[in-house]
DNA sequence: CTTAGCACTCATTAAGAGAGAGTGCTAACA
DNA sequence: TGTTAGCACTCTCTCTTAATGAGTGCTAAG
């Protein structure tokens, strides 16, 4: 059934001061503050209606009225028609500029800022990388027998790790496998780094220099297994402790449910897995699978790295939630976060070759 | 004045009492259970003159008595001599073993067991390297005007930063300019890296060839800076939201109030730098400076590399406080720190040349 | 269809009455 | 002199009751 323009009117007039003031909404309260010019009782009848159809809820009965998920879902599509970007934006974009220069700092930083201006609980997951391909290879001494691995992907990603190698490798080698490392590699992807192609490699290297280092073997085998390790991502959080600013969580057992489940990386990290990549994507309450957060809405945008998805940026926070403030700030945010890391970690060689 | 040596096993009762309960402990509660052999009349009096002494406080006249931070600090201060390592040591040994190859990885790791043991809220500072001598320097390219620059410490910590240069360095130098970077900066300090040694270098390497790099000069510069950033410590937290499991904080405000402070890294990494630089070292309450933790306790270790203070390990929590079970967590945790980080990090070259 | 009026419901608040825990003091006892 | 039993007293906590007030649903009139 569709809703008459009065019913939309009213219920949106609820579903404001609800968000707002956080309380049950009175007919008196539509009838008089927001100028509708129709008295209570027919308000009344209306808010009665709704309530039929699925939209309101009273928490009791002398009380007023609560919106449903229901009618959230309602409100929330026309906002994400009509919602343009923050007038933040600006102040955004020079936000994150200053931690462009590092992936990981970066993304901590776009997180941070979330959460300051929609005083949320936010996070940010790191990029994930298996489209990326590898372009700079560097083995760099640490100590007889532990090298560091540095990895440079052609979207300017950089990722390292130390090795312990089961014997000392000899330091002025490591330049000469590098450069080997990075000419076999140079182009592959980070998740075509399996078997196969390890073997093919070392089959290649063998038939060059026959005994060019037996020490290339184990090396080969770390670089691979530390590639398969690429696919974890890390999710920072900031702002934790705004939850405990909305009296839906002024129980203080409420607020640890909610607040272990979200730092519990494991599990929240499984709830964000169940929003869809869209550009911004909006669960609201029991739309959300875990029974932890069936209470709260959660906002996420994606990012991209040369139109593929690589990430999300997005808050969590009770389902009596700012969405208007936060679907335009979570709106600046991607768009600022898609257009820096376009114009700073994109594929070079790839947009030359390719297109 | 000397406490009585029955007073001292009265308070001692009352404290593991309150410990355990977190409920006010009245003069019979002791007299049953703790197996005093006196009536709770007698006991009574002792409390009296406890109070008066300043090492109990009453809630209200009709509760029984609380312990007040001077009586925690004659507790703990008896705890500190006697209290052993914990049974876990080997379980702990084995967990922080797992993330040993990455310096900031097995800090954060040293929080999370520490959380995990002991139920409180638990914090790790990264390795402070200021002391730190450079063994080892590369530049890897990343894109045009991007480079890598990794520095490897003589006690094998790396650190790496990107740099955006002003224009485009040529990859070809770089293997170059990393050697000569190594050789002339290999063996001083990260603290000594000012001013007047890049200046002296520059002079020396133009000395050498005329027109080597005009790129040198930037690069220096951006290597200082890079320096003299390493005095930033990172700092990471575990177990936010234990501190909801104590009844001091069942209050939403008190703990707000408390987890703002303490995730607010600013300004708890003030209140750390007030903590003693010991082996093992207690604020209690008021001792501590800031209003906000004033009813908490902060038990910090510090841990050490070739003998010099590098970081810190800790927790927080209510001063009402399982201080025999923290305390000997706490030992055991720096102990495996300092022995893992001084099996797998110690400064190789100086321990030849120095000792 | 709209609205004024009114009875009714139910949460919230305040006040009052016990109950219970624990103390301080006194007097008796070893 | 130190210890203990006894008792009055204090104060919190809980339960009950009553009053308040916000808000509804229904009815009847406009």
């Amino acid at each position: 059934m569709e809703l008459s323009e009065r019913k939309l009117k009213i219920l949106r007039a609820i579903i404001s001061s609800y968000i707002q003031e956080g309380e049950a909404v009175g007919s008196r309260t539509i009838s008089k503050k927001h100028n509708m010019g129709i008295s209570s009782a027919t308000v009344r009848n209306e808010m009665s209606d709704l309530e039929e159809l699925g939209y309101l809820i009273q928490p009791h009965t002398s009380a007023g009225r609560v919106p449903t998920d229901k009618a959230y879902r309602l409100y929330v599509n026309g906002l994400l028609k009509s919602t343009s970007v923050s007038k933040y934006s600006e102040q955004i974009n020079r936000i994150l500029q200053e931690e462009i220069n590092e992936m990981n700092s970066f993304i901590k930083n776009s997180a941070r800022i979330l959460s300051n201006f929609t005083h949320y609980t936010s996070f940010a997951m790191t990029p994930q990388l298996r489209e990326s391909r590898l372009k700079h290879i560097q083995l760099v001494p640490v100590s007889d027998n532990k090298i560091l691995l540095v990895i440079v992907t052609e979207n300017n990603i950089i990722k390292n790790v130390v090795f312990k190698m089961s014997s000392p490798i000899p330091h002025d080698q490591l330049n000469r496998i590098s450069n080997l490392l990075t000419v076999k590699l140079s182009g592959v992807k980070l998740s075509m780094l399996n078997r196969e192609l390890q073997n093919e490699i070392l089959r290649e290297i063998h038939s060059i220099r026959e005994s060019f280092d037996e020490k290339l073997d184990e090396l080969m085998v770390l670089l691979m297994n530390t590639a398969n390790q690429y696919e974890k991502v890390e999710l920072y959080y900031d702002g934790l402790t705004n939850i405990l600013n909305y009296p839906e969580y002024s129980d203080t057992n409420k607020a640890k449910e909610l607040l272990s489940f979200v730092e519990d990386r494991e599990s929240f990290t499984k709830a964000l897995l169940n929003v869809e990549g869209k550009d911004l994507s909006i669960l609201i309450g029991k739309e959300n699978e875990f029974e932890q957060i069936k209470e709260c809405s959660i906002v996420t945008a994606t990012y991209k790295l040369n139109g593929i998805i690589i990430g999300k940026v997005g808050l969590i926070g009770p389902t009596r939630m700012d969405y208007k403030n936060v679907i335009s700030m979570v709106k600046s945010l991607s768009f600022n976060i898609n257009k820096l890391i376009n114009e700073n970690y994109t594929d070079t060689k790839r947009s030359e070759t390719d297109g």
